[in-house]
DNA sequence: CGTCCACAGGAATGACGGGCGG
DNA sequence: CCGCCCGTCATTCCTGTGGACG
């Protein structure tokens, strides 16, 4: 008696694609990375003064995504702090994505958790905040590192006040101290920072430069080595992975996604080796995944935004002003029978959708007829409804 | 060459729910 | 329980502006 599941349970069985695919993950630190290596060790360099119990100097990592920063600071930091352990010297390391944590307060909290004090989701003032974590840090006698991954993140929406007191709180500690790592995907983003703050965190400065086809080539070979059952990958299509994330800024993860989604779809084809057919599918798969989830997170009246981009488009073709979009926008709110919000709102919320990659706009100016601002959907239209379809009030118009 | 359109986008403010410490 | 502070989302009011029209 075999049933549709015991047929999928043998087939991936049988396939055998992947020995071990979390070595894709972008998360996966492997145990050297290639063509990182002066990057490794000018950071070792800076952060080593940290075993002779001296703080080190604060870093600041620039690069675009997918050029190793992460990793390469994760994986120095934790050779310092094996290190530091076997000397018995106390290091404790905060790492903090700023992206997800982008409130002076969040980053606060978790600075906090990490050193193990318990403190409220919100609630407390951020200057109280502060001198708990000074305090309790103060008492423990370690030496912190601080990193602040995507830091751009945090300064653009909440102010550079935390990195501010951060960078001056070793004045305010007798036994602790604190060096702070900073991260981020902004070549001009020391633009946004108060001039005391800049001096102080770019004491160190260290640039990532995006990988070329040939290096992701080696990176993806590398990982792909351990991850596949031996013969299930050809040189050809660790190549075409490269030579397509290559094109995209050289971004390593957009490379290992590619690899690891095109193993997957083999896998659940049953084929026993990944082809470049699978590869051209996983593009489409990933960035189709991206759209639908985007969307499907998005609150209520931006999926009417969407869907009314959608519609002008529909109708007229692409290219369209705010106010067009918005009086669209206004009737099918009010078909919902919900009140609109104001064009000031949507303003920032087709920004927001630019932002997301579902729209491109730019400032056109037509001269006696005004100053405004197009934008068109730059996502296939079939992603895009299958996004709003999984929301019930929306799902009857598609 | 000034005007003036159709907005962009900054600043201030408020409503709201969450969560503190006392 | 209260008074306070938080972040988030939204509104209101506002000043700024590129360039075709007259």
């Amino acid at each position: 008696m075999k049933d549709s599941l015991d047929e999928l349970f043998e087939k991936i069985m049988k396939a055998r694609i992947f020995v071990n695919r979390d070595i894709l993950r972008p998360d996966y630190i492997p145990d050297d990375l290639p063509h990182r290596e002066n990057q490794i060790l000018r950071l070792a360099e800076t952060l080593v003064p940290v075993l002779k119990k001296s703080r080190p100097s604060n870093v600041f990592i620039y690069g675009m995504t997918g050029t190793g920063k992460t990793a390469v600071t994760k994986y120095v930091l934790n050779r310092i702090n094996n290190e530091g352990r076997k000397k018995g010297i106390p290091l404790s390391i905060a790492y903090i994505n700023c992206r997800h944590d982008d409130t002076n307060y969040r980053v606060l909290a978790n600075l906090c958790e990490t050193i193990n004090i318990k403190v409220p989701f919100t609630g407390l003032s951020v200057s109280e905040l502060f001198r708990r974590f000074v305090k309790a840090l103060d008492a423990s006698d370690k030496i912190m590192f601080v990193v602040l991954d995507e830091v751009d993140a945090l300064v653009k929406k909440s102010g550079d006040r935390v990195l501010y007191d951060l960078t001056r709180i070793n004045n305010q500690l007798n036994n602790a101290k604190v060096a702070i790592i900073g991260i981020t995907n902004d070549l001009n983003f020391t633009e946004y920072l108060d001039p005391r703050v800049r001096s102080s965190l770019g004491e160190e400065e260290l640039v990532f430069p995006p990988y070329n086809a040939v290096e992701l080539e080696d990176i993806l070979k590398q990982r792909a080595e351990k991850a596949f059952v031996e013969g299930a990958i050809s040189p050809e299509v660790i190549k075409l992975c490269a030579a397509i994330a290559a094109k995209e800024h050289g971004d390593a993860r957009r490379a290992l996604d590619l690899l690891r989604v095109a193993g997957e779809i083999a896998e659940r084809e049953g084929a026993d080796k990944v082809v470049e057919e699978h590869v051209r599918k996983a593009q489409k798969e990933i960035e189709k995944d991206r759209v639908v989830e985007v969307i499907r997170s998005m609150p209520f009246h931006s999926k009417i935004l969407v869907l009314s981009i959608y519609l002008l488009e529909k109708e007229k073709g692409k290219g369209h002003t705010t106010g067009e979009i918005y009086d669209v926008y206004s009737r099918l709110v009010k078909n919902f029978g919900l009140e609109p919000l104001t064009q000031r709102r949507i303003s920032d919320l087709i920004n927001e959708l630019d932002m997301l990659g579902i729209v491109n706009t730019k400032i056109v100016s037509r001269g006696r007829y005004g100053r405004s601002k197009v934008a068109s959907l730059t996502v296939p239209y079939t992603h895009l409804k299958e996004g709003l379809k999984e929301d019930p009030r929306m799902s009857h118009i598609l």
